[in-house]
RNA sequence: GCCUCUGUAACUCAGUUCGUAGAGUGACAGAUUCGUAAUCUGUUUGCCGGGGGUUCAACUCCCCCCAGGGGCUCCA
């Protein structure tokens, strides 16, 4: 935007094959005028009619930025001014500074008119739709709506012009706006209940501030710290740094990475040994379920409608990428791309449910920088992403059952320990309230209910296991969702047909008929998987031992000998162990065995073996078991001891302790003291 | 995006009213050869996050930037 001392522009001859129809030679403007040079970009000929507006808007805050901006310089100078005061007492240390000036003269901070330019060379991203030459005339139309005289200069012509910009702090300006379609507004007519095991409703109640007050029925302390993070009643701010933070850093999972974006982290190699477990895991657990896997591409185009329609929601919240040409979005979801190609496929009855399985390595939400938060909100991030098509909402809800009790199944050999939380419509809760007071039931715990008077999102019911950090703060892991819109060919919003997956089949009966999609993600965030363990463990440490199940624990097995002479025993154990398909290490440093111990300890590692002279006369080891999230024993124990047993009494152990979970190697420069690799000391 | 706190040795952190830095851990060396949460002694290490300014003098005061935390908002 340019703000000019009057605008001339003459038009010469045709640039395209068909140039918007205009019949004046001459647009003479007088006064002052902002001067708005508009490209359309590819993504934003999908409703021309929403990217005028905003372009309005930005035109209209534009001017008000201008006009009042001598009046932000007299309040930034009267703050100027007290600062020197501060200065003049000696209150304040520093030297005074100096007072701003505005470089015209007032009276110029004014706009009375407004020309909206097309002009190309804005953007190497340009939409090739006719439709772009809609934009400028419905820009200046609008804004002449709200009283600003305004006119448009047309599109597809050779043009000469004249502009006088008037060189102000503001003069010149320039502004990117991303296609944004709002979802539909609504009142905040959500209502809160408890719904304790035995199916009994209570009313959650909120002080004038807002507070959800405690219910005297429930009698659990944590399940009040979890509906008052949940609620967002105002609590104490702490301040303090997440647990999870230190421990990842410590541990050698994951760390900060300061040479990209933030919340896009850096991971070691105990953190990756984590993460493919887990995804192995969730993968084996999923194919067994029935799941079918595929995966999608990472960035996709703007160009299609289709995926326009859902991904414009969130323009602020998108990493854009551009190569030659074309820009792509990075996605923030797997939904799009797996959704489409669902749409193409020829869905025949017998699939259903049709599960579809893609572990989301990454997605990308460019969140706000306050929001992010250690492993818990981050900007890339890993996402397990389920879907499955049901042919009705009936075979949906038995399907809903079933994905519930299998994500219950993930959380808990994960070693998660959750709150849970249903969301949905009174309607639909009325109707379907049985089979959700069962689920809560066979938790034996209460649970939180939300309830909406209409359905505002595209699901008719959003289920979440959420966990409770260490410092009451609580977030969600698993989710699932029963999505009713999706599938649709479009839905009427403001109006207006907003196009939708279309994903279709034609049924027994030769109806064509739209699916119900459950989207569940099994665990939740990768990343929040490992915050959860982290917290859960932190959150009890003064009652529990900390630590992480034996199957997902980097180091499972830590060899201590009592002096160097066992040295040699003690690796042909660890190397051993290795072979059979565990991660065993070897504590071969030439210091007390005490020591060995409390490093074992710290390191949460859930089996060390101690071998000294008697072990390797008599061919044995012994152990100390940790006792990972029990009840600490006598002089806060952690382990049990088992002395003088032979390996293969421990790799029976071992075996029953992760049977059923995939194994996966440590790398050999972890496996001994002596040479081990530090990313951090 | 807004408000706010933090950044000092490889790691965790202390550093008063400006006067060019200290502890523990680690690492290294020596002693010890050890039986269930830290053996003893010694040595080592600094662009005090980066840039600019004020000052005779800045880790310390001021401004800008970078990174991390917390809060608001947000959470597809």
């Amino acid at each position: 935007m340019i703000h000019s001392k009057d605008v001339e522009v003459h038009k010469n001859k045709e640039a395209t094959t068909n140039p918007q129809e205009f019949e004046k030679d001459l647009i003479k403007m007088e006064g002052l005028v902002l001067v708005a040079f508009v490209s359309v970009e590819d993504q934003d000929t999908y409703d021309t009619e929403i990217i005028a507006k905003q372009g309005a808007e930005v035109i209209e805050d534009a001017i008000l930025s201008i006009t009042s901006f001598p009046d932000k310089i007299r309040q930034k100078n009267e703050e100027i001014r007290e600062y020197n005061r501060k200065i003049e007492k000696e209150e304040k240390k520093g030297k005074p500074r100096k007072l701003k000036e505005l470089i015209l003269d007032r009276e110029l901070y004014r706009v009375d008119k407004v020309l909206v330019y097309p002009w190309a060379h804005l953007s190497k991203f340009l939409s090739s739709d006719p439709r772009a030459m809609d934009v400028c005339p419905r820009i200046a139309g609008l804004l002449q709506e709200k009283g600003i005289e305004s006119a448009y200069s047309p599109f597809g012509w050779y043009k000469s012009f004249k502009i006088n910009c008037l060189g102000h702090e503001l003069a010149e300006m320039y502004r990117d706006i991303k296609l944004y379609i709002q979802p539909e507004e609504h009142l905040e007519s959500a209502k809160f209940k408890v719904i304790t095991p035995d199916g009994k409703e209570l009313d959650i109640k909120f002080d004038n501030e807002k507070n959800y007050i405690r219910l005297d029925e429930i009698k659990d302390l944590d399940f009040h710290l979890f509906l008052e993070s949940e609620l967002g009643s105002r609590r104490v701010d702490k301040g303090e740094e997440p647990i999870h933070i230190k421990n990842m850093k410590e541990f050698e999972l994951i760390d900060f990475e300061p040479n990209t974006d933030s919340g896009n982290l850096r991971w070691y190699t105990k953190g990756v040994i984590m993460k493919n477990l887990i995804k192995r895991y969730t993968e084996d657990s999923l194919i067994d379920f029935g799941a079918i896997l595929v995966d999608t591409p990472i960035m996709y185009t703007v160009k299609n409608d289709k995926l326009t329609a859902q991904t414009a929601r969130f323009p602020a919240r998108t990493y854009w990428v551009e190569s030659g040409n074309d820009r792509y979005l990075l996605r923030f979801a797997g939904d799009f791309l797996q959704f489409d190609m669902l749409s193409n496929m020829n869905l025949k009855p017998q699939y259903f449910p049709l599960r579809l399985y893609e572990w989301e390595q990454y997605d990308f939400r460019r969140e706000q920088e306050g929001e992010l938060s250690g492993l818990r909100r981050l900007r890339g991030f890993v996402m397990p992403d389920f879907h499955t098509l049901c042919k009705d909402l009936d075979s949906a809800i038995v399907e809903f059952k079933n994905q519930y009790k299998l994500d219950r199944k993930l959380e808990e050999d994960l070693g998660i320990k959750s709150n849970l939380i249903f969301r949905t419509t009174q309607d639909f809760y009325e109707q379907n309230k049985d089979w959700i007071i069962e689920l809560i039931n066979s938790e034996g715990k209460p649970a939180l209910l939300e309830l909406w008077e209409d359905r505002y999102y595209y699901f008719i019911l959003k289920f979440e296991r959420t966990v409770l950090s260490a410092q009451d703060k609580s977030a969600t892991l698993a989710t699932i969702q029963i999505d009713v819109e999706s599938s649709l060919e479009y839905i009427e919003q403001d109006g207006k047909k907003r196009q939708k997956y279309n994903i279709k089949f034609e049924d027994t009966d030769g109806k064509v008929k739209h699916p119900v999609i459950l989207h569940n993600s099994p665990t939740g965030g990768l990343e929040r998987i490992l915050w959860g363990l982290i917290e859960i463990a932190e959150r009890d440490i003064d009652t529990c031992v900390p630590g992480f199940k034996a199957w997902l624990s980097p180091v499972q097995i830590r060899v201590l000998t009592i002096s160097e002479e066992q040295n040699e025993y003690g690796n042909k154990i660890m190397e051993e162990l290795n072979q059979r398909g565990f991660r065993a290490d070897l504590d071969d440093r030439d210091e007390s065995l005490g020591k060995k111990i409390r490093r074992a300890e710290v390191d949460w590692i859930p089996y060390t073996i101690i071998v000294g002279g008697k072990e390797e006369e008599n061919e044995t080891i012994s152990i100390r078991k940790r006792l990972i999230g029990e009840k600490f024993g006598a002089k806060k124990s952690t382990s049990k001891q088992i002395n003088n047993i032979s390996l293969e009494d421990l790799i029976e152990m071992l075996n029953e302790d992760t049977k059923g979970f995939p194994k996966y190697k440590l790398p050999k420069p972890f496996r001994k003291f002596s040479t081990k690799v530090y990313f951090r000391k």
